[in-house]
DNA sequence: CTCATTTCTTAATCTACATTAAGATTCATG
DNA sequence: CATGAATCTTAATGTAGATTAAGAAATGAG
């Protein structure tokens, strides 16, 4: 836990890197982002003055985000591999599967958030009926039904 | 902490009650949902077997998800109200911004989610570029600038 | 088993937002 | 202050997914 500061447009952790750190911003301004296959960005959380930013726990244990300055900052570094009650594991989860689902909403097409989904998981996919996977993905019944019939047509 | 039993379509948490309770499911399936100003339901989560599934704490101590079974399932009630540490208040208050962001995504039009972001983070908006408020909001920089010409012509 | 209800599919049309492009404005640096 | 770079706006065109509608298939209650 120590106070460091950073210049504007500084690097704090890369996607990739060993995901290890929270920041919680003293003063200035950080974001997080993660870009997609095109090499868009997209801007997962911004942190200002008070917040803290942090890339949540993924199986690999790297990062998902990239986090860096938008303004000069002052920021303290937060190990976060302390933190393991069962309680924050679980709540460390429920955060990872939403920053998951925030990315896949934003970056992904209709078809691409299904695949995803039907990976993840496959189960419950074949207990609720399409509408309601249509539902969770975000699109409309007919939609899914179609994207569907489109991908098994280019096979 | 008790355990109950429910029927498939019973319904175990309304949008607006109080926001008391989290629930792990021991056997079965719920789901939680949102239901946008044109009565169209959202599925924000599933929870089969094992997961917890719960609606994130906000400012006015009421739920913003309705939770229901979806098959005949065995739940355990847990108070959420015990876990008042400052690490824990942290969490959920991650987890709240997620869950707001995540239905925002998938019920609200790119002009509905800029106007709840400049209500939200006012501040930010005046210290960042538009282009990664765009990036923010998931949409592209030209979308967001017609989008505010559109509204603003509209007065 | 039967009939009613829900769900799924397909297709036509519509719309929000993406893409591309070009000019205007703002900002940063020497 | 000057100039190049980044940002913002506007407009034309393209496209993913919404809406509407109707028929087919699956599901469930009696």
């Amino acid at each position: 836990m120590k106070q460091i500061h950073v210049k504007k447009g500084e690097i704090l952790q890369k996607s990739g890197d060993v995901n290890r750190n929270g920041y919680l911003v003293i003063s200035g301004l950080l974001r997080s982002y993660s870009m997609d296959q095109k090499g868009k960005e997209h801007i997962f959380m911004f942190a200002p003055e008070n917040w803290t930013i942090a890339d949540a726990p993924n199986t690999h244990n790297s990062c998902d985000l990239t986090i860096d300055a938008l303004e000069d900052s002052v920021v303290i570094i937060k190990d976060k591999t302390l933190k393991n009650t069962t309680d924050t594991k679980l709540l460390f989860n429920r955060i990872g599967v939403l920053q998951t689902r925030v990315i896949m909403l934003m970056s992904s097409s209709a078809i691409e958030r299904y695949e995803h989904f039907i990976e993840t998981y496959t189960d419950i996919a074949q207990r609720v009926p399409q509408k309601m996977i249509a539902s969770y993905l975000g699109i409309t019944p007919e939609a899914l039904s179609k994207a569907k019939g489109d991908k098994m047509r280019r096979l």
